[in-house]
DNA sequence: ATATAACTTGAATGATTGTTCAACTTTTGC
DNA sequence: GCAAAAGTTGAACAATCATTCAAGTTATAT
């Protein structure tokens, strides 16, 4: 029973990479065959086909991804200014050259009727983020208000994915923020 | 000189569809000769390779779009509740069984470096529906607070295009719209 | 009526798609 | 040390991809 010689973790950080660039369609596995090193016959026994490849892609990304949100949401004591680094660091992101939004954004909207299975994972994963912040603003809100709010952080998050990837503009994102979620309590500078 | 035997409008109507359910990429010239009845000669005749199909399509998509926002801008004399009503009208669409979110956000997200050209394309038509909305926020509005307003819009435009295509939500998106854009003045009730 | 330009047809192109598999190598359990 | 399990290899598969083109048809201009 020998052991898998590759680095399963290094493979889809490379392979995650490749389906957030190009998308789940316009990704082939020669693409993934290339940026792995690795041969068919090995892919497809680690993981199947490229559904489950693309699956274990998704859940690489989340993980990575809610991990870094919660230890930011842990870090600071008031709820609002947490969120509020979040959603600069998002902006900050969508400044970079090579940005191309949020994974788990392009995936719910790539996939469709063809995907239903892997369309209703990306969903799932999602309302895992969106649970994440309403577990946190609900120690000083309502349970109402805290759904409220944690809807209307996601529409702005969503907003950010899709604005950044044509507009790179800081300033417009940032005030159009400041003006969506005043009560996450802007300072007057910044 | 011959004239063309098909409707142009007729055929990227259907095309458009496709495009806009399937995405660029999972969409093949197949489909397209299948949904069209054309075949691949008149197909390349007129609308040059799958490049120049797809550009036409979102010019066809974009221009339909367009005139409807007009319209109800037009129809209303508060640009508030104008704005309203076009965001009641993307969030009923939300609902619907056969929702695909928005074509240019769909197209936005998906392009990426091997189809530059036509990403830039649909960042041009995204840049003009914000115009239209700056154009009637001017009314009422200095040039940074209708620059704000407009930001925000889309912000939550596309937050409805993206958070709609998997919860189908009415009153979670109708509660954080009015969480977020208080100024637009929601009646009570409603 | 005829010449010519416009358009349609449908088979064919070579490249690329996702996936399989028999042969081979490596590691493990006993 | 031996057998079996696990993993690797690279060629090969049929299917589909976007696109082309020579031949045939149609409409228009003169």
């Amino acid at each position: 029973m020998a052991r898998a010689q590759f680095d399963r973790e290094q493979v889809l950080e490379n392979v995650t990479n490749a389906f957030w660039r190009l998308g789940y369609s316009a990704t082939s596995m020669q693409t993934v065959f290339e940026k792995t090193g690795l041969k068919p016959g090995s892919i497809y026994l680690a993981f199947g086909n490229k559904e489950g490849l693309f699956k274990e892609s998704l859940d690489h990304y989340t993980q990575q991804s809610l991990t870094r949100l919660e230890a930011t949401l842990a870090q600071y004591t008031r709820v609002e200014e947490a969120i509020r680094h979040i959603l600069c660091r998002f902006i900050e992101e969508s400044c970079q050259a090579q940005y191309c939004s949020c994974f788990l954004v392009k995936s719910q909207l790539e996939l469709g009727e063809h995907q239903v299975e892997l369309k209703n994972h990306v969903s799932e994963q999602l309302r895992r983020v969106e649970s994440l912040f309403y577990k946190y603003l609900l120690k000083d809100n309502s349970e109402s208000a805290a759904q409220a709010k944690a809807s209307s952080i996601m529409l702005h998050i969503f907003g950010i994915r899709v604005y950044g990837y044509h507009s790179h503009s800081r300033d417009q994102l940032l005030a159009a923020l400041r003006l969506g979620l005043p009560w996450l309590g802007w300072s007057a500078e910044h």
